[in-house]
DNA sequence: CAGTGGTCTAGACCACGGT
DNA sequence: CCGTGGTCTAGACCACTGT
């Protein structure tokens, strides 16, 4: 006997999913009985269900069984990367101006995304990213000194902003937030777009434990688009 | 001695990695000697790191061993949530008006996205999802009828074909992209903006197999913004 | 209380891919 | 070749939760 995969498991499960064989709703066979029938352990059951619960097709509770989501909640995972890989995956020559790098109080929206109030002047840098000679993406990011010891003394003209603090300092996670924003005239003007076109704006908080370490906002110059499959 | 669970030897690991004791770049020790350092089995550590694998932070080659990520790419999770509810979760009534229902021949931009050229007629549905009475996303759908038989019964005008369609149209998966565009005179009207106003825009074609089933484009109100975690 | 999923273990075999 | 991660198994105990 060929030992089932817990892809092959998770294959059939999709299958019997697709063909409404379970239709939504319905409550499936418990993984004991599933993996009977299947000829292979519960274990692997386990893993090929866990992940489809994990990506909202099914539904598990103890006790209550698994049931097919009625309104699965499709997930996509959208990967970040550095904004160098980023253009150069998508075939350009990557370059990086800054624009502007002093220590200064960061607006209010930029406190408020920091939580407890900043006492302490944070460093803000301004930056350009470019693929190919042409402006790709803006970078407008606020730095909390506290939490980065020594970036006083760094100079961003060589290396972004984005690069170093990956390497040097070590974050636990991180707000996400995605939107769209006409551009404004500094905007337009560092990218080289008509005022009022609509750029995507990506803003990200990232923090070590409770303490924020940066917060940047993205503006991409028109016609990006983030992709993915789900 | 009490047994360790995968998430405290992830929890571990994480330090680790985070103190860099494991700096970025390094080779950590394998499973088995994780295993026996840690006093548990290797299936714990295998389930610990494989999801730090997944999530970018660790690099996992066989005979090569296991690497800390030299450059992390982050991964964001977003959840794709029927209007309707993403709606109600933001804590507004949910409101929807069909704006038109036809049968008609696609535009060249979504022919392309569909693949094979459609030679049948497809169905284009538009409608608004309003949130408290105040227009929140426009939908913009075109449906394959081949792959969805009888809908082209179907009236749209009490239920939106988003949920329609969940729920009698299996499908296996989708491309999915978002970027912003400025909205024209017929969005802004439909939507209550100006014309021009920076609209968040969310494209996706989703498939049965190898067959399109539609592809949908949705332009929400200005300020609309998606959120998540890293 | 009892059924179900969640997880751990110890051992085994295998696929991949550096060397 | 052979070390490493990937996976399967059989069995066990536990946590949660519906009844």
């Amino acid at each position: 006997m060929t030992t089932l995969t817990w892809q092959s498991v998770q294959a059939e499960a999709l299958r019997r999913i697709h063909s409404r064989e379970w239709p939504p709703g319905a409550q499936i066979p418990n993984e004991a009985e599933l993996a009977m029938e299947l000829g292979c352990a519960r274990a692997t059951v386990n893993r090929a269900l866990r992940e489809l619960a994990e990506a909202g097709l099914l539904e598990r509770r103890r006790k209550a069984g698994t049931r097919v989501s009625l309104h699965p909640v499709r997930k996509a995972t959208l990967e970040i990367p550095i904004i160098r890989k980023d253009i150069e995956s998508r075939g350009f020559a990557y370059g990086y101006r800054l624009l502007e790098q002093r220590e200064g109080h960061a607006p209010a929206d930029i406190q408020i995304a920091f939580g407890p109030p900043m006492r302490q002047a944070m460093i803000h840098v301004r930056a350009l990213h470019l693929a190919d000679s042409a402006p790709f993406c803006l970078e407008d990011r606020w730095i909390n000194p506290a939490a980065v010891p020594g970036i006083t003394t760094v100079d961003f003209a060589g290396q972004s902003a984005n690069e170093w603090l990956v390497q040097n300092a070590a974050f636990s996670g991180g707000d996400f937030g995605f939107g769209a924003v006409n551009a404004d005239e500094i905007a337009a003007r560092d990218l080289g777009c008509t005022p009022g076109a609509a750029l995507v704006t990506v803003e990200r908080t990232t923090w070590a434990g409770s303490l924020p370490i940066t917060s940047v906002r993205l503006s991409y110059a028109p016609g990006y688009r983030m992709l993915t499959t789900i």
